[in-house]
Parts: structure tokens; C-alpha cells; sequence
DNA sequence: GATCGTTGGATTGTTTGACAATCGTTCCGC
DNA sequence: GCGGAACGATTGTCAAACAATCCAACGATC
């Protein structure tokens, strides 16, 4: 027990936790690197070995800092993995409305793609086009999983080209959210043809036409929001 | 150690999480409700007082669980603290380029006022633009730290009437990641006219005019948008 | 009777020490 | 040269004890 300033609302893991975050900022590591050991931290932030791994599970859990048993600890990936799961369970918890948390989710991955038209288009180049019609093809004849790959695949690529991380990996995130959540919720795919609402999108991407690309985007969804709204209509009238 | 079964990948403090999820949904517990302490989790799921800590520190991290000092475990809040601790540390380390982050933020916000325009439009009504427009004045008088606060209000009650609470609750963890990376990275506050730029939008909502009301939204982020740019030159210059 | 401080139990926070499981590497036998 | 075995380092798990905190019940005082 060196320093023992440690008075009133300070919790010791979470010190070990912000010193941590300050060590990796400091020293501008990058995701990969490694970490002290925790007995080198355990000495290094005057902590026992408790502390110091309960502040290690926080930050693992918000992908900061990544652990390999036997191996050691490292600079996380820094993803939205923590987004991923934190939603996920929200999806399914979902206090007063079970239906509520997806169809909001429909709004703002609809919103990405819509909201971003003019961008997204100017942004497109051949080669891009032609990858995303391959994808919507292969929705008609690939099966099961190798679909959803699909479906994630093309909705990734339609952002990329925007060149903001941070909207890809969101897109992907609620991409994740929503297809963990919705078949546990007994929702089942659309039958709508996948096919002709995405191609409808590169169609659109193709000549150039952000309104039609809206349009498109909105039609895409279309479906989904009335499958969302009907099993959130059958719950209201079951309780 | 009962059921020893748990061989090849997984550990046991996973598994552990898992099931505390599991029992907050089969239980339907809400946010607040109270969860089994510490030694009971011990008993139910024969692990030690550790790897359960462990767990719970890992849901503790993603707002799934709250823990109370000399109280008890409860079942959390679902927030985004878990987004806004992640992307705020992204934003402080970010690899290769500083300003990436705070850019790429810039264009989030961006989008969520501007991509609901019309929506925006249409659900607000008179006692909410007055309040909108109160915050803007209040922008001109008011000092400091109040200043924020309307700031973060003003757009806070923007997009509340959308009724889509997980945009309601991107929008204020975008805000709270921006403020809290933007002054560590050396990037003071626009010097821009906050109130003429704030009232432009209000303005243009009061009028229906969704086109006035999305330049009135870009307008509103230019000065900003400029600023890590600049920023972000001087940056690669000094490299 | 009401109010305030005290006491006690319950619960989480922290420490310490030991052993198990895993991963790389190094070394050895072949 | 190559494959397996042994080893060291590191994280994972367990156990027991004590500290810190919160709350409620109790009691003293006014």
C-alpha cells in the first residue's frame, strides 16, 4: 500500500483502468501492441492482481484492450464490438415493446444509405458497381447462409466508397444487431425478392440518380418495416 | 468444480456472462431490478467469487449490469456509455491520422439532422420550436459551460421528436464523444456566431422548408467541418 | 413524538497466495 | 533436418480473509 490518496469516489480498478488508457496514449501504442504483464502492472500501478484484471475485463469489454490466455495482452481493436452486444441485449430486453428497438434500427440503417445518396453515388465507380450487382445476383441463387453474406456484403460495400469508417463499421454493427436479434424475436426473413430491390439500388447508383437511389433505398426496407410492424401489431393485440 | 465439462474454448468467465444475461432475459428483469448477489451467482453457477466478478465487470462495462458499493448488482441502464468510452479513446489514440475520428463524427451528426429533415419538420410543433429557439438565444448570453449545455440540448431536442430513441441516443453520444476528444486534441470551439447559426435552423423548421432547413444543418456544421480541417493540415504538415 | 446519531448486518471492493490451463520456445532425440 | 517433449512465461481460476460502503433498525436525546 504506497500511495493510499485513494479517498472518497475513486474506485482503486477503475484508477487502474483510466491508467492503463493513459499508458496506451502516451506511449501512442497501436492496436496489436503489447502490454505490460499483469504483474508488471500489478507493480507498476501499486494494485493487486484482482484489480488490476477486473480493470483489464473493462476494457476488454469495450474491445480497448485484448487478452490471449498463455500469451499476454495487447492494444485492443478498438471495433464497436461493445455497440454490437450492449444493443443486442437492449434487442432483446426491450422494456414495454420487444418490436421497438428493431424498428428503429430499420430507420437508421435506412437513414445511412438514404441520407447519403448524392455521396454515395458520386463515390461509386465501375468496378464498384459491378461487385454490388454480382451481390444482389447471388442473393437469388445462393442459399441460406451464403444469402445473409450476401445481404451484409452488399450494404457494406455501399457505404464504403464513402470513405468514413465510422459509418462503415456502424452499418455493419446494426447489420449485426438486427440479424441477431430479429430471428429471436421469431422474425422471419423476408420474402419480398431481394434480388430485384437491390438491383434496383445499383440501378439507380448507375445512372447517376439520387432521388431514384433514395427511392430505392426506401423500397428496400419497405418490406422489412411491414414484417417488423406486423409482429409488433401481433404482440400489442396478444397482451 | 461440479460440472467439469467445459472444455476447448471456452472460459468459464464467459460462460458465466452468458448466463447472467440469460437469467435477466428469461427473468425479464428491467433496468433497476435487482440481481442475485455476488456469493448467490457463486452457488447458482459454481464458479468462484472471481471469475463472477469478472463477468460482472464485463457487463458492468457494457451498461447490461450496475454495481453498487456495499448495495447490490442491478440490472443496468442499456445506454451507450459503452459507445461513447470506446469511440472517445478511438478518437484520442487514432492511428495515423488524429483528426479522422473527429471528422468522420462531424458527418454522423451531420446526417442524423439533415437525412430527417422532413421528418424532423413534421413532428415538431410550436411549444417545441419555442424551446429550440430559447436554447439558441441562450447560446449568445449564456457563459462557458451553460453554453454547452444548450448546445448539447438544442440538438438533443432536435431530433427527439423523431420518437426513435436509439437516435436520440447516437445523437447525444456523438455529441458527448466530439466534445470530450475535440478540446484534448487542441481544437477550440468555433468562433462562428452560434445563436445566428442555431436560429437559421429553427427558422427554416418553423417555415416547413425541409431544403432551408438541411443547408441550414450543413451551415450550422461548416465552421466545425473547417476547423479539423484545418486542424488535420497543420497536423500532416507538422509530419 | 420526532429527530438525529449509532450500531449492526449485508454486500461489494481489495488483497494475498496458490495452482491450473494455455501458448511459444527451446531443447532433445532421432 | 525434423518432430515431439519439456520448460518458462502468462493468463485463468480458486480460496479465504479483511476493508469499505450502504441501508435499516435501533436507541438516545430533545
Amino acid at each position: 500500500m504506497v500511495s493510499n490518496e485513494r479517498v472518497g469516489r475513486s474506485l482503486l480498478r477503475q484508477e487502474v483502468s483510466e491508467r492503463i488508457k493513459r499508458y496506451i496514449l502516451d506511449n501512442r501504442l497501436r492496436p496489436g501492441s503489447p502490454l505490460p504483464t499483469e504483474n508488471e502492472l500489478c507493480a507498476a500501478l501499486g494494485a493487486s492482481r484482482s484489480s488490476v484484471r477486473e480493470a483489464i475485463k473493462t476494457l476488454d469489454a469495450l474491445d480497448i484492450v485484448e487478452v490471449r490466455h498463455g500469451h499476454g495482452t495487447y492494444v485492443g481493436g478498438l471495433s464497436l464490438s461493445a455497440l454490437v452486444e450492449g444493443l443486442t441485449f437492449r434487442g432483446l430486453l426491450s422494456p414495454n415493446d420487444d418490436f421497438a428497438v428493431l424498428s428503429e434500427l430499420v430507420d437508421v440503417r435506412e437513414l445511412f444509405e438514404r441520407g447519403n445518396a448524392a455521396a454515395i453515388i458520386s463515390a461509386l465507380d465501375g468496378p464498384h458497381l459491378d461487385t454490388l450487382d454480382d451481390l444482389a445476383s447471388s442473393m437469388g441463387t445462393a442459399v441460406d447462409a451464403d444469402r445473409v453474406v450476401a445481404d451484409r456484403r452488399f450494404h457494406a460495400l455501399l457505404v464504403n466508397p464513402l470513405g468514413n469508417e465510422l459509418v462503415s463499421q456502424l452499418t455493419d454493427a446494426f447489420w449485426d444487431v438486427f440479424t441477431a436479434v430479429a430471428p429471436r424475436l421469431g422474425l422471419t426473413p423476408s420474402d419480398q425478392d431481394p434480388v430485384r430491390l437491390h438491383k434496383a439500388i445499383v440501378h439507380a447508383a448507375r445512372a447517376g440518380d439520387s432521388l431514384a437511389f433514395a427511392d430505392a433505398v426506401v423500397a428496400h426496407y419497405a418490406p422489412i418495416r411491414t414484417r417488423v410492424a406486423a409482429a409488433r401489431h401481433a404482440q400489442s393485440i396478444r397482451n
